[in-house]
DNA sequence: AACTTTACATACAGACATGTATGTAAATCT
DNA sequence: AGATTTACATACATGTCTGTATGTAAAGTT
């Protein structure tokens, strides 16, 4: 068969990723085999072997192509807490409205086995879960410093408290396609979490 | 070879039950054979198929084996906030104490992909989560009528939101082999969860 | 223009898993 | 005590997946 121009080979490599997404979503990563994904892909398992070396590979390929969800840094107005609000808010509207944000978590919160290859993608999410406690811890801190909590307000166990609800914000909302538990009160419950820490007027 | 009496049979189901678990949180589901899970209860697949239909009916049992790892119902002291706190901390510590409840949850949260003949095992989990929401906004409406909240908390939201806590906490706390995120300060931020929700005294 | 490398497709070999069918000796039933 | 069922072990039939080796034609290089 004809060989393709760099440009093409790229275009192949991403619809290889694109649709291995799919298939994981819908499959599951370990019940998905590389034959699948090649003929989605309108590839042959060559193909896949060729830009991926297996299948954890591949793995990583798709969380790369959609990147994190949630990022503290874009945020740029209102207060510590409003900030903090916002960065969950936006994440969770994402997974709303994002297919392939929504797809790939969904792979990763429920539809992989973090065994074998795999043990190393949970440490890089744990990476990442410190990557979140290092910029919250931050947030709040600003928060404590302009007085927005009351003043004995630990940043660095907030900043833990929240990612435990980030966590299984993102976990339940995938898994509540019934909206019975959380989906239909993110907003409110992203709100409450945050307005929670905001000083109090009175008893 | 010789049958086996009723007991000796009953032995060898609850055998081959704690064996796939062990198997499973160390290989995955998916990736578990039930050969490998045979083997290492000294039977051959025969018994397996005997005893469970197949390995969805297998995770079932694992399941229903451990049980519920928070009851709530079992806390009688303290008031509702204290319950609320007294539910959650035994939860972990039993995580921390029990290695049977640490290898089935560390399976269903993290070694189990949700697919096919076990997407009906996550309708299950949302189900749990439903029970909690009862429990939990139960707890909070009277923490409202004893007026240890402010008074204008939403039982129903507050229940969300403790779910949501719990559920990231047990994932990050099986995760988190390190100590680096939230394991060692579980304690602390149980308390301070439940805390946030007490009545202030004053700003 | 010849040479080399790329981007795949095709082919091969081996391992492994599943479900079912069948065999069997002892436990349980009547 | 004989008939029946139980609690498995064994055997079979089949499908599937992985990794690698090899082929190839065009893209890219010199």
């Amino acid at each position: 068969m004809a060989r393709k121009t760099k440009a093409e080979a790229a275009l192949t490599r991403d619809r290889i990723v694109t649709c291995a997404r799919q298939v994981f979503s819908r499959d599951g990563v370990t019940n998905t085999s590389l034959e699948t994904v090649a003929k989605e892909a309108g590839v042959t398992r060559g193909a896949v072997y060729w830009h991926f070396r297996d299948k954890a590979d591949l793995f990583m390929a798709v969380r790369q192509q959609t990147g994190t969800l949630l990022r503290f840094g874009e945020i740029r107005t209102g207060d510590a807490l409003q900030r903090l609000e916002a960065g969950l808010q936006s994440a969770l509207e994402r997974l709303g409205s994002d297919r392939q944000a929504l797809e790939t978590y969904e792979v990763m919160l429920w539809k992989c086995e973090y065994v074998g290859a795999f043990a190393g993608v949970r440490q890089d999410l744990m990476s990442a879960s410190t990557l979140f406690l290092s910029e919250a811890t931050e947030l709040y801190a600003e928060a404590v410093r302009m007085k927005l909590t009351p003043a004995d307000l630990d940043p660095a166990l907030a900043a833990r408290e929240t990612l435990c609800f980030y966590a299984g914000l993102l976990k339940l909302w995938l898994a509540d396609e019934n909206g019975v538990t959380v989906r239909t009160e993110v907003r409110r419950l992203i709100a409450q979490h945050l307005g929670g820490r905001r000083r109090q007027k009175a008893v």
